[in-house]
DNA sequence: TTTATTTTCGAAAACGTTTTCGAAAATACC
DNA sequence: GGTATTTTCGAAAACGTTTTCGAAAATAAA
């Protein structure tokens, strides 16, 4: 009924606990006779080494702890999925649990993960967070510590991360390169560091481009369970606030269908009247009408990435090496698709 | 630099370290002194117990597996985010593993978890998956299991699930109300209960109002990754091997909602020329044009509900009592929307 | 003061593994 | 045969906690 353990091996073989242990680890300083003995009967008697006590004298619990602000996302999940893939194949499980954009909540996932002794977190962090001692902490203790696309430049971990300026500066740069002269911009919320890029980047298109930056063509949005709603609205105050918007760069996808939604709702005409640029290329944007021009952030490989980082730098702590902490910027893509006029149509 | 133990606690003030142990957990045979300065002392030092040492102990992990088919969708991860929020209320951490929908990685999974000596497992099985071994074994183990969405009749564990059939009987009655005549069905794939379920409510509704049942208006999809694909090349067979045809109840809202955009595509109008329902209430069936009348799948508290159940099953082994397995059925909605005709249409 | 009771503590065993190190056994060499 | 070397094994300590149980100390009752 009980799990086997090597004590049960070692008295039915009537040999030595650390005998039995070194045989199926295939020690050199055991016989093969005895290796071939223990190992069968280990396989008969379905023996399993017992995780608690290995990770109590190997002080590794072969388990990584991610946290996300939200789940039910599917740039997140994509990452979650990138990861867990990536972690399964190193012999990693992981831990998954979710801040709500909490800074509160963060700081308590933390301190869950410490104390379960996890070996490594990865993180993106909440939009509220804006203290980073529980993460500094983390580096402090010498506990190895990745964060994805949510990140914060003050803390001196490694990051995996998109060029959010340049993928937004190049985003509205196809707007002007289409003929669009007065674009808006539906931002993100103020503290992230991604949404503040992508408005950055926005903004220096327009100047390097000779258009002026108007304040007042920037609406924000939460981005968060009402994104599409806040897509609706955001267009609707568009319309009436400025009739003369020829061009919008929104800063994610389900925002952005919310607002072709809107538009299209009442009547204006996609890309002729206003061209629309998202951004994440999530998969439904190829799939409404018009199909979305959008940034394509990779997601799946983010997660990859950042746990082949986390990974390196887990094997380094083990060699009692100091962690290089190492900023990995992955390409971004622009997809043209119909909701930008094609640059053809350009003059 | 490495963390507290209770030893060094214990040196520090000069006592014992099971009277430290006894004064953090409050036994009554520690005075209110000792007590007061332990506890004092472990806060300065920040004190975490050891999880592995305490797991050693206790054989409890406080941690408990998922294996879900894919990671990647909104129903699942509403279902997670819903495990994962009633799992942290109960202190309870959980691993998350996706099956790609495969009998050996799922066995593999199952073996992984049972390796970390989880406390409880709670899986939607894959759609391959037909030999259920690794999952009586559990059982047999007296490990708790509890299945959700994607269940194994045969095996004698908790389910929660919905009632696919009378769902999808609901559903295909409603287009029959509206004044359907002639019905088809997207249908899951062959092997999951629940795609069976809901094709064999489609096929009693049909019955039970003494329409025909036509197997050719059957079509199946895998509703995997393409399943916005599957939708739109079901709509496109459909139109070309029957035009008569003014209703279809479709597996999941994906695939419905491709389909929607290809006959939109081919100006068949929705609902006027072909009504249709959806299954599971994804975010975006109230977004579209026309929106899409649909059966509300309630993922969050599935999994709320699924992890409630392994928890009392969790507690009833820790008191060494059996398990009753419990299948708990959750009541699904019909949500009207306008891909139907309203009722008053009818005649 | 003695006895009985309560309060407070710690020794010891246990959970199951890993690793070091020395000893015994087996083999090789001369 | 004896010595040197290699092979094979197990005793012991360690990881950090929890729990049982008996003993000592303090208090109460007589």
């Amino acid at each position: 009924m009980t799990p086997t353990t090597l004590r049960q091996i070692a008295e039915t073989l009537g040999i030595s606990i650390p005998t039995v242990s070194k045989a199926l680890k295939d020690y050199p300083d055991v016989s093969k006779k005895t290796k071939a003995m223990v190992k069968e009967l280990a396989k008969t008697l379905n023996y399993k080494p017992n995780s608690f006590a290995v990770n109590l004298r190997t002080k590794e619990s072969k388990t990584i702890g991610i946290i996300i602000p939200e789940i039910v996302h599917h740039f997140f999940s994509n990452v979650i999925k990138g990861i867990i893939s990536q972690a399964e194949k190193k012999g990693y499980l992981v831990i998954i649990l979710q801040s709500n954009e909490s800074y509160e909540l963060e700081k308590k996932q933390i301190n869950l993960l410490i104390d379960k002794r996890v070996d490594g977190i990865l993180i993106s962090i909440a939009n509220e967070t804006a203290d980073f001692k529980h993460l500094t902490e983390l580096i402090d203790q010498n506990k190895p510590l990745v964060m994805f696309d949510k990140i914060a430049k003050i803390v001196k971990c490694s990051k995996i991360i998109i060029d959010d300026r340049k993928a937004a500066y190049i985003a509205t740069q196809h707007l002007i390169d289409t003929g669009c002269k007065r674009i808006a911009h539906f931002r993100g919320p103020l503290l992230p560091q991604n949404s503040i890029d992508r408005f950055l980047g926005y903004k220096k298109a327009l100047i390097d481009n000779g258009l002026s930056y108007d304040p007042s063509l920037v609406y924000i949005c939460q981005c968060g369970d009402k994104s599409f709603e806040e897509g609706k609205l955001n267009a609707t105050r568009l319309l009436e606030d400025h009739k003369d918007v020829d061009g919008v760069f929104i800063n994610t996808d389900m925002v952005a269908i919310g607002a072709i939604t809107e538009f299209r709702k009442r009547k204006v005409r996609i890309p002729e009247d206003i061209s629309i640029v998202g951004f994440s290329n999530w998969f439904m944007s190829s799939a409404i009408t018009p199909s979305l021009t959008t940034i394509d952030q990779p997601g799946f490989k983010i997660g990859k990435r950042a746990f082949k980082q986390l990974y390196k730098e887990l094997k380094a702590v083990k060699k009692e090496k100091i962690i290089i902490p190492k900023i990995i910027e992955l390409k971004t893509n622009l997809i043209k698709r119909e909701s930008t006029k094609t640059i053809s149509l350009k003059t």
